[in-house]
DNA sequence: CGGAAGTCTTGACACTCGTCAAGACTTTCC
DNA sequence: GGAAAGTCTTGACGAGTGTCAAGACTTCCG
């Protein structure tokens, strides 16, 4: 192979892969107001510019789209939850910070989130996302430690809990506080603040 | 009112309300296989014994089926939760029997628990079910409530967190467990059980 | 320019879905 | 027994689905 044709077919490839991206972005969108159940390549190519068959141009069926949409969100997740992991330079400020930024991200991004929660949830009766959503729960998990053990840390305590426990503990009040906010319930914001602040300090040994 | 609840509101009502009941538990059982998403009437009338048609002789439309069962699902619930509440007489005992109970419903019902999950993640998504689903979390939170509490007087202590926050704590472990669980990973259940025996004394004030 | 490769649209296909009407079958009751 | 009411099946409908092939349009490069 030349080096021109070599620097064409590279070319092609990013312009392949960007326009994979945004296709996948605008199927996110889709996803995050239908649905998992309620959304079709029809209504993500109508939300895109494109037509209903450039989809199969770029992805091969519906469910690598969907596994691509997944890992492109993942990659969202990880900086949206790498924002909360302030430079914080003492265990209450840690505390504050990352209530606010749980309650914030709940509020504003609900629709991402609530996406997730569906993504994980077909995993459940699906087996062809299930890696990938375990994945990617794996990394916000990490993520949840991370700032778990810098708490502990800053607070010159050890853990009492594991990793996986105190995910499912923080993950339940998210979860929770996201469905109650978009059922409308005024309270679902300031009940996970104070939950998580709550929580924190629970996770350490007394 | 409708052409066919004008027909249904003359039936014999116990007859009646009978095979709702019955067609709804071989939906419940097909939707907990099969997920939301992927269960069709068709699907639901091949797995009991009548044809596709009577769906539409019993319930006026799917959604009214799926509500219907929606909330038969709910009573199987709270029996199903209220064998949890043991006649413990010891702070320890409790915390024992509760954990090895939920872990015990999360491997045996684990069908029924995702299918209950799957429907509340669809009620984020789409109005119709959000008010019953709604009822049914209420239901659920109470019932840890009640459990909570119990196991506070039998330690002699007060409790520190309020009823949501108790009832997102744990169940954000138990849909953790569930999914794990059903991935195969064994760990799972054990990580349930401890995680549950870890949490509840971390309820109470210090 | 002109062919080639890449990109995108259009329209069709086979299928499944929820819904419902027509009628057959069963039960009830006089 | 027989009419009436209740119950269930069958078959069809229109709409929507994922998929794909044929071709039009665009971009690239000798």
């Amino acid at each position: 192979m030349t080096e021109a044709t070599d620097r064409i077919s590279r070319r092609q490839v990013d312009k392949f892969a960007e326009r994979r991206s945004q296709l996948a972005t605008s199927a996110l969108r889709t996803l995050s107001e239908l649905g998992y159940a309620r959304t079709s390549l029809r209504e993500i190519a109508q939300n895109s510019e494109f037509s209903h068959g450039v989809l199969h141009y770029y992805f091969r069926d519906k469910v690598e789209l969907i596994t691509y949409c997944v890992k492109q969100y993942k990659a969202e997740c990880v900086t949206r939850y790498d924002q909360i992991v302030a430079t914080a330079e003492s265990a209450d400020q840690l505390r504050e910070t990352f209530g606010a930024a749980l309650t914030l991200t709940c509020d504003e991004d609900g629709s991402m989130h609530r996406l997730w929660y569906d993504l994980r949830n077909q995993a459940l009766f699906e087996d062809s996302f299930r890696a990938d959503v375990l994945e990617i729960d794996k990394t916000l998990e990490l993520m949840i430690w991370r700032i778990v053990t810098q708490y502990a840390e800053l607070s010159g305590r050890a853990l009492a809990v594991s990793s996986s426990t105190a995910y499912g503990l923080l993950d339940g009040l998210f979860q929770q506080a996201l469905f109650r906010n978009l059922a409308g319930d005024e309270t679902a914001l300031p009940d996970l603040r104070t939950g998580v602040t709550q929580t924190l300090p629970k996770l350490l040994v007394s």
